[in-house]
DNA sequence: GAAATATGCAAACATTTGTTTTAAGATTTT
DNA sequence: AAAATCTTAAAACAAATGTTTGCATATTTC
């Protein structure tokens, strides 16, 4: 029996070549970078690490192998979210940036920068990158990304969300400013649950 | 001159290819997925797009393009740190998390996971996982990560640092807490300085 | 509207890269 | 210790895929 060391060892290799390359490795690479001497036995680690459903391989296609779960996630950067102003609606607007999925896992996420402290004491500064999962309903005490337009206030927010007498409550997270209650609740929309966050700092 | 737009949407296209199946695609696969009917076709949209900068293309390898900014860093994860207990030194204890590079830049950076409020004011939360960039000194003002040993107080810490009658000051962002003075100054050590954060949430 | 240029196509070509075959040690089993 | 099985290797093979060439058609420039 092959030590399954070895295959994890294998494995670990293949998951940092694409996290550095951005695409898989051949079973040549394979043979160069961990000392193995034969494309078969490279070949061969594959279709074990394949069998035992840790690794995903296309047939007969070049550097075809996927790692099952793979440890990067790809989110969108959408644009900006403060409280009151709109979100920039274009896709792909500000490119694309890799997520390790041990920490924020797989999914359809998306990602926000932050403008304004209304979400300060939940630990949300101004300039975060939040890591929104796309839903269309939030439980109570959900932080969301919501988008509502009455009369009295309108455009996306970042918010604490909350029930109370049937009416959605959007909070902040800081002393200083009030709940809004939207007037025309019909026109909420959730876009996602807040998920986690980047920040960068000096 | 070819419209910008088909190159974007070729470009996305590549994306989305690279996010359902793990690698990227062909040029025989491109052609098929959006209707070109030439490999040449294909093959001169990569090269004007490697040209812009939006993709890294390998010459001559298979499947071996790349989006820009697509590309992370590896970041070990080494332990926990609070408020007074050790780091544990092992590395590649707890697995490499890939982080964007375009959020945290490149360079020598280790993870760690914060127990407890000490830094709750500036923003740092107890769970959340900080991105510490290795370096011996530190600007006052910093939020560092740093080991000292004396009779009094020991261990490793993130707080931040100043600099006051000579002497180096541990700063807690928590009302609650003093001040660390450590008695033997030659024995503090400056692990890094804390560049970024990562959380979890919900 | 003709010339110049850019774009797209088809087909051939060249290379990379997955796969198979055969066999030599290494390890386990009998 | 012989037989059986597993592991690695070397080399050849086959397929996938990047690249080039020449030409046709569209678009721009003069």
């Amino acid at each position: 029996m092959l030590k399954q060391s070895k295959l994890t060892e294998v494995l670990e290799y293949i998951n940092r070549y694409i996290d550095e390359n951005g695409f898989p490795p051949t079973v040549r690479d394979m043979c160069r970078d961990l000392g193995i001497k034969s494309t078969a036995t490279a070949y061969d680690y594959i279709n074990r690490l394949k069998e035992q459903g840790r690794l995903e391989k296309a047939e007969n296609k070049k550097r075809a192998v996927a790692v099952r779960g793979g440890s990067s996630t790809r989110a969108p950067l959408l644009g900006t979210v403060n409280a009151g102003q709109p979100i920039l609606p274009v896709e792909d607007n500000e490119g694309y940036f890799p997520l390790p999925s041990a920490q924020f896992g797989g999914g359809d996420v998306f990602l926000l920068n932050v403008h304004g402290d209304s979400m300060i004491e939940a630990g949300i500064l101004n300039g975060d990158r939040i890591v929104v999962r796309r839903q269309e309903t939030a439980d109570d005490g959900d932080i969301v990304v919501a988008m509502f337009d009455d009369g009295v206030n309108e455009g996306a927010t970042v918010k604490r969300l909350f029930r109370r007498d049937g009416k959605i409550v959007l909070h902040p997270e800081n002393a200083a400013l009030e709940d809004i209650i939207p007037e025309n609740q019909e026109s909420i929309m959730i876009l996602g649950k807040v998920v986690g966050l980047l920040r960068s700092m000096g």
